[in-house]
DNA sequence: GAGCCCATAAACATAA
DNA sequence: CTTATGTTTATGGGCT
């Protein structure tokens, strides 16, 4: 009966200006880069300053240990090639990662290792701790005075004033990553217990990884020292790498190899730093007694980190351990102005003798550390995935808050296109928080299962996945802060058709979406200026003259309209549907659909956790958790779990047209759940997601 | 790259 | 006049 009619209306638009228009307005702000570049480059910084120290620090200490070692080993002696420095700071500047393990091991016991650890981290942290302030405090005071010098001068000179100090705010800033990031690597020493405080995010996310700084540190300490200078521009380089500020020089500078990797870790690293420290003294003993070579077969592994002693890439234009004019082994560093002086600089500095086989050890050690990391990482990925898809193997609630950002931006990734249990390396950790739309997706076996294109429609506007995503993770939605994966429209749509007689105010709306959602108690102006906007804008969506005011529908008809052609899941059934009648038959093969995949299902435990169910589980909680709003609407008989699709159209009483048309998904859900169920859970979970709906109603 | 969809912001209108 | 409710336009991002 009826139809598109009256309804059939030019759509606005807007829209297509827009896309237009909104290619001309992108502009860039690389501006600040530029104003510190040549600004804080002349002198000394603090932070070189203190790295010489360290690194000074770091040499006597070797002396110190090796004088003490003497008689028992020799093979080290090369390490001491160095000038030998009188160091102003004292012993406990040295880390004991900063001493080779191999020596550190054969000098000292472990009851002593652990007494003269102890004792050093404490001078260590006291000493960094003041110097930090030190050189903060001196930061400010040369600021003020700048500042105060400049005062008196002419506007004209302002703009200069300016990027002083803007090179020393970013000197400040920069002294404050380098204090948190040396607090960081004692951290992870377990020398401090600390915090780091004023965390910048991107470090954080590594903190608990071994992060480049580490490994470079890790380095030297088993390569020595090159040279102070070096040491110098080596940790200058650390540090601005870790600084949000980094160029695509110093990007260049840090050792590709390792840095790169993206490992965000858990909280609890699995290995604690002290167990490190002692697998590593344990490894690189055990290397000591057996022959060196064989130990580089896993080496090879690494791609990227083939080098050693053989010459056999000499030739090639590019050297792995080559790049940017320097000496990419790990902790060199070294100028090599081409490649030939670079590769007599590795046969001369790098040839095979201990040292270079030790740093390859540890360099199989940190790959191999980065592989555990990555299959453990790739584990939980894997748990979670499963945890997210089907119901969880935990007894975990899945409101609980996860933490919504990691999860959201994996969610993303996830829809991305990763088949379901395919275990993908997280690539970063640095995904915006509320991507909006795809958003927290996540949380529901629906979305997870959007692979491709699909994705896009759970979470989007059309089918009505919302029912069931609603319903499974109504609780989650309702405590956590996280925006739901739907679209203003979808859900505003949802609210509709949950009420009683298919009909809100706005004030109704407003209330549900605060109601159903954590995050709509937030930023009222906002959500309530889109959700009128919506309501206006969307042809589906039809204000009706109350006699207590006016409220809103949803035009099933035209709400249908706007999914996408792809929706084409049965074109004959659809139209059918479409073309009016058929609400008994229907539900019928709807049933029919429902309890044929179920069956299905149950023969395969994946597909049955993934959609069927998801649906079933609708059919229990999807109820609960909206009947508190939609208790009339029960009354109407739509309880029990068969009913349904009828409910939608017949309720509606208000409006004059009929919302026969959601059978058009219905079609949809019935076929896919019996083409689809089998096969492909990508597809099928776009379809599944009418059914619930239906269902819930 | 175009086109579409969506979110967001905001200006404006109108009724309560 | 203020507020709530609607309408419309503009802009930008993401996706196909």
């Amino acid at each position: 009966m009826m139809v598109e009619s009256a309804t059939e209306t030019i759509r606005t638009t807007p829209s297509n200006q827009n896309g237009v228009s909104s290619l001309s307005s992108q502009s860039d702000g690389g501006g600040r880069e530029g104003g510190s570049n040549g600004d804080t480059n002349g002198e000394i910084s603090p932070v070189d300053l203190l790295h010489l120290q360290q690194q000074q620090a770091l040499q006597a200490a070797r002396q110190f240990i090796l004088q003490q070692a003497t008689g028992l080993n020799s093979p080290s002696s090369n390490e001491i090639k160095q000038s030998t420095v009188q160091v102003p700071v004292s012993m406990a500047m040295m880390t004991p990662q900063m001493i080779t393990p191999q020596q550190m091991q054969q000098i000292l016991s472990p009851p002593q290792l652990q007494a003269l650890l102890q004792q050093q981290q404490a001078l260590m942290l006291q000493q960094l701790q003041e110097y930090y302030k030190k050189q903060q405090e001196q930061l400010h005071l040369q600021l003020l005075a700048q500042q105060q010098q400049q005062a008196g001068k002419q506007a004209k000179e302002q703009q200069q004033l300016g990027n002083k100090q803007l090179a020393f705010q970013q000197q400040l800033i920069q002294m404050q990553q380098l204090q948190q990031q040396h607090l960081l690597n004692l951290q992870r020493q377990g020398l401090v217990n600390i915090q780091p405080s004023q965390g910048a995010v991107p470090i954080q996310s590594l903190q608990q990884a071994m992060c480049p700084t580490d490994l470079q540190q890790l380095w030297k300490d088993v390569a020595g020292i090159q040279s102070t200078e070096e040491a110098m521009k080596h940790e200058g380089l650390d540090l601005t790498t870790n600084s949000s500020n980094s160029t695509s020089y110093t990007a260049s500078k840090v050792s590709p190899q390792i840095s790169h990797h993206p490992l965000p870790n858990g909280h609890n690293s699995v290995h604690t730093p002290k167990r490190d420290r002692a697998r590593l003294f344990e490894w690189i003993s055990s290397f000591t007694k057996e022959s060196s070579d064989d130990h580089l077969t896993p080496y090879s592994k690494s791609a990227p980190l083939q080098s050693t002693h053989s010459t056999h890439e000499e030739h090639t234009a590019s050297h792995p351990l080559y790049g940017h004019g320097e000496c990419k082994w790990p902790g060199c560093e070294a100028l090599c102005e081409d490649m030939g002086q670079f590769i007599k600089h590795l046969n001369s500095e790098h040839a095979l003798d201990d040292r270079s086989t030790a740093q390859c050890r540890v360099q199989m050690q940190v790959v191999q550390q980065l592989e555990i990391q990555l299959s453990k990482e790739s584990e939980r990925l894997q748990a979670m995935m499963a945890h997210l898809h089907m119901r969880p193997s935990e007894p975990k609630p899945f409101h609980q808050p996860l933490n919504l950002a990691s999860s959201m931006s994996m969610s993303k990734r996830e829809s991305e296109g990763f088949p379901e249990g395919l275990p993908h390396p997280p690539t970063s950790a640095a995904t915006p928080i509320t991507p909006m739309r795809q958003g927290p997706s996540v949380i529901s076996s629906s979305s997870l299962h959007g692979v491709g294109h699909m994705r896009r429609r759970n979470s989007d506007k059309f089918c009505t996945p919302i029912a069931s995503e609603l319903a499974q993770n109504c609780e989650f939605y309702k405590n956590a802060d996280v925006r739901p994966p739907f679209t203003y429209a979808s859900l505003i749509r949802h609210a509709i058709l949950e009420a009683p007689d298919r009909q809100l105010t706005l004030n109704e709306i407003y209330n549900w979406f605060t109601r159903m959602f954590a995050y709509f108690r937030r930023n009222t102006a906002t959500w309530k200026n889109a959700v009128r906007h919506n309501l206006s804008l969307h042809k589906c969506f039809v204000r009706v003259e109350n006699v207590k005011g006016a409220v809103w529908t949803v035009d099933e008809v035209e709400y249908q309209k706007r999914r996408p052609p792809k929706m084409t899941g049965s074109p004959t059934l659809v139209k059918n549907m479409i073309s009016g009648l058929g609400f008994g038959s229907l539900n019928a093969s709807y049933q029919a659909a429902l309890a044929e995949s179920t069956l299905g299902l149950l023969n395969s435990p994946t597909l049955m956790n993934n959609s069927t169910g998801a649906s079933l589980n609708m059919l229990h909680i999807g109820h609960d958790d909206v009947s508190s709003t939609v208790e009339q609407v029960n009354s109407n008989g739509s309880c029990s779990p068969g009913l349904s699709p009828q409910q939608y159209g017949h309720q509606i009483h208000v409006k004059e047209e009929p919302a026969e048309m959601e059978e058009d998904s219905r079609p949809m859900s019935l076929m896919a759940s019996v083409t689809q169920n089998m096969s492909m859970p990508g597809d099928e979970r776009d379809m599944e997601e009418e059914l619930p709906t239906e269902e819930l109603e």
